[in-house]
DNA sequence: CACTATTGTGAGCAATTACTCAGGTCTTGC
DNA sequence: GCAAGACCTGAGTAATTGCTCACAATAGTG
């Protein structure tokens, strides 16, 4: 199938302006046939001719066929952290719900675009080694920001905050993925609000207890303060 | 690559025990390769060695590769589902908590034995016809019968059941599958914990608020006035 | 214009894959 | 013991795929 690892990195810089627009016809055209097809049987002369393109130009700009994913899971990538950094810039003190929804909305947007094509890139993303570090740094990241976000945060009240950054980052990425990509699709904007409020209540219910209600028994949080540890 | 399809059903009812040994053999060996090199590169030639059978056997009792994945993904749902009907059948008066539990548990308890595979078949299923069809029932029938929980729980607060049960469904489903399969995997105990904490505070909070804490400002989740446009 | 560097072309190769088939070996029923 | 079916074998085939390479076209430079 694939000829082994050879590098992901475009092969050559280009020089002239045309060779910047066969780059990015590539690059289009592979989302739309990766997206259509499947990454196995979107081939490569299949994107060539979506690019109108012929096939010995496609591989003179991307060694092999993972390279072309890997540019545009890169991309996506690169679009979603940019999105959640450049929030974190704005002011600060917004509520914790707020701050959930600064989380959910970006990711929602960033799927909209072709839920298809992420679908792609996830599945067969990880079977790269490059990939595979480049998303799990990425998750990691995100994880980290969130984690401090809580921890920062004084209506948040879990016992450990990696685990609930954890769950967070993993809830709102993947169910924002599948339902929007669902068949019968959800409303995005109802999608939103109730993601936020399942986060939102989550982080703020005391720890524990399910709801309001009182529940007396169960092991209390470590009162040692937000520091708990992984496991 | 795949032939065009050909139906899923086995070949032939074996008449004899080692027949049924055979494909029992098939299937197990399937699992592995299947979760060890992805669908794509999980041949069945290489299946059908590890089975420590000829490739001509294997054609014997499927008629393509594709119907291998099939059982395989069939007898996973089918012992999900099974799980969850089971405990429908005991006492019914739970605490809504529990409840959520006995969702939760049934999906870890199943993802525990090979998360690798589960992955693979999710990735792969939906592009034959038949299987995205037996997903989609079963996934119906999963929100169905949560909604109708829902529904039934005085304790449940949410606007809309249908929604709320989507959500509920495929949070647990994909948190719980991402969380085992991820390399830095969580404690299952733990999550089991945090994620029954997540979706019964959700469904438990009063509707437009977060959490159990008085929240006067901020608009509602009424649909009336969220100033809430995508972005 | 002439010369060079850059970019584009597409027939075709080597490798791989799902799957077949002609013929073997084992089980069963009598 | 012996036929008839059930089961197994594995070299081979047709099709597909990622990718190369010898060459053609175009753009930049003087």
């Amino acid at each position: 199938m694939t000829t082994g690892r050879r590098g992901l990195q475009p092969r050559k810089q280009p020089r002239q302006v045309r060779a910047e627009l066969t780059r990015q016809r590539i690059l289009t055209a592979a989302a739309h046939i990766f997206a259509e097809y499947g990454y196995a049987a979107g081939t490569t002369n299949r994107i060539a001719e979506r690019a109108r393109i012929s096939i010995g130009s496609l591989y003179q700009y991307y060694p092999n066929k993972d390279a072309i994913l890997a540019e545009l899971l890169f991309r996506h990538l690169d679009a979603g952290g940019d999105a959640i950094r450049s929030r974190q810039d704005e002011d600060e003190p917004d509520s914790l719900e707020e701050i959930i929804r600064g989380f959910a909305r970006p990711v929602i947007a960033n799927h909209l675009d072709d839920p298809q094509l992420l679908r792609v890139m996830m599945e067969h993303g990880p079977r790269s080694p490059e990939l595979l570090e480049k998303i799990a740094r990425h998750e990691r990241e995100r994880v980290a920001y969130t984690q401090e976000l809580l921890e920062r945060h004084p209506e948040v009240r879990v016992e450990d905050t990696y685990v609930a950054a954890r769950l967070v980052v993993s809830t709102v990425e993947l169910v924002v993925h599948q339902l929007i990509a669902a068949p019968d699709s959800i409303d995005t904007e109802r999608l939103e609000n109730e993601l936020v409020a399942m986060i939102t209540s989550y982080l703020t219910a005391a720890p524990g207890g399910s709801g309001p209600v009182d529940r007396p028994h169960h092991e209390g949080r470590a009162p040692g303060g937000p520091g708990a540890r992984p496991s």
